[in-house]
DNA sequence: CAATTAAGTGTATTTTTTACACTTAGTAGG
DNA sequence: CCTACTAAGTGTAAAAAATACACTTAATTG
C-alpha cells in the first residue's frame, strides 16, 4: 500500500457515489425513473441516476444535486436506502454507492435529460429494462423498502397531488402492495385516523358521481405522532 | 480540484470507514459494547469500534474484521444500519462512515482489547458515557432500528444462548421495547407461532420450579416465511 | 417440613379486522 | 329530456385477535 501523509487515512480509498431510485405514480402501475447513459461504461444502457460525492457535500445533498442535474426534479421526498459496496460493482474501479430512494409527484415535473444523460424516462415496475452495474439489485432493495414502509409510515401521499380522492389513494396502496383492498374498510380505517382533511371541492367533468378531494394533514400527523400515535394501514 | 488520471473519478475522495454498534444482553438491561480509544483524536474517550475500509473488502467485511480486531468477537449477527456523511463528523478530514449494528451473545465471548484500543467494555444503555465523533447519533439511530425491528423480525434470539427459557425471552423483549408484557399472553403468542422447539431440559439448581428450555427453530422459520408467514410480536 | 420464589396455565371481555351490496350523483348519448 | 352508464359513497354482522386477570406447582433453602 502506498502511503500519503496528507490524510488521517493514508492509503488508497474507494470512490464514493450515490444512486437514486425514484418512484412515481399516476394512477396505473407504480413507475420508476431511469436514465439512458451517455458515456461508457454501459453507454446507451438504462441506469439509475447517480454520480460522485463531492468533498463539501453530504451524500444526501449529493443525491439531491444529481436528481436535479440529471432529471430536473427538485424538492422531492428522499431517504437513504442502503450502501452498496461490492468490490467489483463498477468495472472501472472500486466505487461504493450510497443509494437513496425518492418519491415524486409525476405531474409536478417536466423531465429533463441533464448532464451525461441521453434521456430520462418513466418505466412501469413490471416492465423494467436490464440495468447497468448492480442497479437491478438496488431497485429490488428499494421496492422491498417501499413496500415495507408504506404500511406504517404515511409516505404514500408524497406520490400524489396535494389534493386527491380516496379512490386515488387506495389505488396507490394497491399498486405498491400488489394486493386489492376493500373499499369500505380502507375508508373506515384511513378516515378514522383523522389525518385527512376533507376539502370543499369535488372532481369536475366526470361522467359519474364526483369524488370529494382530501389533503394529508401534516400538522395533525405531527401532533398525533408526538402523542404516541403510530400510522398503520 | 486536482485531477488524477488513474481513476474513473479523478478528484479528491472522502475516506471511507465503518463503525459498529454492538448490543449484548445478559438478563438485566440491554448493553452496548464501547472501546476506549488509544490514539488521537478523542484519545481515552469512549467510542464505537470502527476503522477504515480496505480496497479489497466490502463494508460488511470491514465491519466484521474490525469487530474481531478490536473486541475479539466473531460470527455475530450483523446488519447495515445507516451511512453517516456529515462533512465535519471527523475533525481530521472528511470521513464517511457506514455504520453497522450487531447482536451478540455476551456469554459467548471474552472481551479482548485489540488494536488501537485501551479497553473494551459493556455499558448499560441508560448509563452510556459521552461518545467520540458523532457516535451518540449513530447509537441513537441503532436503538431506534433495534426497537422497530425486534417486533417483526425474530432477531432477539441472537442475543440469547442457544437454549433459553420463555421468561428470559420475555425479559429481553421487555428490555428492548422498554415496556412490560403480560406473561400468559406473551407465551400464548410466541408458542402459537411454532417457532420454538421445547427441549427435554430444565433449569438446574434454582430454588423454585425449574423453567423449561427452548430453542429457536431456524428451519421452521425459513419454511413458514416462504409460505408467507410474517413474524410479529 | 415450612417458607420462598418464579414457572406454568385458561377464560371471559374488548377491540380489531374482515366480508359483503345497494343507493346516489354526474355525465353522455340518443 | 330521459335512459344508460359509471364510480362514489355508505353500515352492519361475524370472525379473529388482543387484552386483562389469579391461582397452583415444583424446586430449593434454612
Amino acid at each position: 500500500m502506498k502511503k500519503n501523509r496528507k490524510y488521517a487515512y493514508e492509503y488508497e480509498r474507494p470512490a464514493l457515489a450515490t444512486d437514486c431510485v425514484i418512484f412515481g405514480f399516476d394512477g396505473g402501475e407504480l413507475k420508476l425513473l431511469l436514465i439512458e447513459r451517455e458515456k461508457e461504461p454501459f453507454k446507451n444502457k438504462w441506469a439509475l441516476p447517480g454520480g460522485f460525492v463531492f468533498m463539501e457535500e453530504t451524500t444526501e445533498e449529493c443525491a439531491k444535486r444529481i436528481l436535479l442535474e440529471k432529471t430536473g426534479i427538485r424538492h422531492m421526498f428522499i431517504e437513504q436506502l442502503y450502501t452498496f459496496s461490492d468490490t467489483d460493482r463498477d468495472p472501472r474501479e472500486r466505487i461504493v454507492s450510497v443509494a437513496y430512494f425518492a418519491l415524486v409527484n409525476k405531474h409536478q415535473y417536466e423531465l429533463v435529460a441533464g448532464r451525461d444523460t441521453v434521456q430520462a424516462e418513466w418505466f412501469e415496475l413490471s416492465k423494467l429494462p436490464k440495468l447497468a452495474f448492480d442497479h437491478s439489485k438496488i431497485v429490488k432493495t428499494a421496492i422491498q423498502r417501499l413496500k415495507g414502509k408504506v404500511s406504517y409510515q404515511p409516505i404514500g401521499f408524497e406520490l400524489l397531488d396535494e389534493k386527491f380522492t380516496l379512490t386515488q389513494l387506495q389505488t396507490l396502496y394497491e399498486s405498491i402492495l400488489e394486493s386489492s383492498i376493500d373499499k369500505r374498510n380502507f375508508r373506515k380505517k384511513i378516515l378514522g385516523m383523522k389525518l385527512l382533511k376533507p376539502l370543499d371541492e369535488k372532481e369536475q367533468n366526470v361522467a359519474r358521481k364526483a369524488a370529494q378531494f382530501f389533503s394529508f394533514d401534516k400538522k395533525a400527523y405531527r401532533e398525533l405522532t408526538q402523542k404516541g400515535f403510530h400510522f398503520e394501514l
